[in-house]
DNA sequence: AAGTACTGGCTAATTTGATTAGCTTTAGAC
DNA sequence: GTCTAAAGCTAATCAAATTAGCCAGTACTT
């Protein structure tokens, strides 16, 4: 009897592929056996576990997402970069839905986790697009996270069906980024007194 | 010996309560019945297994959060109510993380179901936060959607622990409601064209 | 080409946790 | 006081992950 050949690699691409189609909540070793052609505790060969398993595929997303973005943006600055890379990621998450959730699950297990990495060339990519707003340092951090907040939130939200009316969701999308982009430009151009704190964040 | 004098609110409290403490992925009906001070197979007589338990959490969360947000903005209307509401919405789910996992780990099982009741209750109150601003009819619906994304995002990004330095999240939360509510502000007051789309959403 | 060590895959056994079956006893209605 | 429906219990079942230990295929040496 032949051998299958597996890697730890392809064992987790496999599982990768699975979770994309049926949901990561149902990932099993059975499943992932099976479509590897393979008996379930051989699996143990390549990967520790269900969780290490998880976690692979929570750094490929990462990764993939990671380039999915830098390839979109790549000599691209302000508002476009930002159009492109939003849009890689949101049609990189509806690809792969499993993947994406697999990495929202995941948590790092140490500082050297390569996890870690695969998160920071994302926070990475988007730090760049801020770059061609020419943002108060102060508020660089902010921006940022209102950025990463407003990816995954849209991007959770639709993974998990969240909106109603299917229809129209590329045009909240596109309207969403277009108004980011719009309050980005003002907050170097037009300072502002807050509402909402005495000094509000819009000063230049 | 007595009896515990369980009920199916009872055992959803109780799990709600383990699942903020433990969080949700570590759910157990084993952890549950012993919180109660009761054996496994007891918990059967009240709710019909472990999905179903979730599904309860699920739908007690969305409504305690509609709760939250409802009292903190009655009575307010515009930037105030969108102020007090987005804090309500992230203190409930900074005390509550593993509720808000379950309401977001729920699907709905069918058309009547509860849970949609008591999602529509905290959408409910997102929109009737927006009519302080005097969208174009026409934005409406993709104002809620960019308001539903910023603070489920946010939520479920501090909540995974997804933000590096514990410090400045909160003034960063506060300049993104912030940013909201001028960009709000401006869709109604100053037509705009987009650098995205031909005719942008920054339109009156 | 044969020998050999290593490694991948297998079967069988173990473990953990959810779920089900069936019994016993309580709490409330009459 | 008795009677009934339901609550909680123990014991049994099921499913899925994981572990133990065996055997064969691969690759490297000579």
């Amino acid at each position: 009897m032949p051998r299958a050949g597996l890697t730890a690699a392809a064992v987790t691409e496999a599982a990768a592929a699975l979770v994309d189609e049926v949901g990561f909540d149902q990932l099993g070793m059975g499943l992932v056996a099976e479509r590897l052609g393979v008996k379930t505790p051989s699996l143990y060969k390549h990967v520790t576990g269900q969780t290490d398993l998880a976690h692979r595929i929570a750094i490929l997303a990462m990764n993939q997402c990671a380039d999915a973005i830098r390839d979109a943006t790549q000599g691209r600055a302000g508002t476009e970069a930002l159009a492109r890379g939003a849009q890689a990621m949101r049609t990189f998450v509806k690809a792969h839905p499993g993947r994406y959730a697999a990495a929202n699950a995941a948590r790092p297990t140490g500082p050297d986790d390569p996890l870690i990495d695969a998160l920071n060339r994302v926070v990475d990519s988007w730090a760049a697009m801020l770059h061609g707003y020419r943002i108060d340092p102060d508020q660089q951090i902010h921006a940022l996270r209102m950025l990463r907040t407003v990816l995954h939130g849209f991007a959770s939200l639709e993974v998990a069906g969240g909106f109603q009316f299917a229809t129209d969701i590329d045009d909240s999308f596109t309207w969403m980024i277009d108004f980011i982009d719009h309050g980005l430009q003002e907050t170097t151009a037009t300072p502002t007194t807050s509402a909402l704190s005495p000094a509000g964040p819009h000063r230049a």
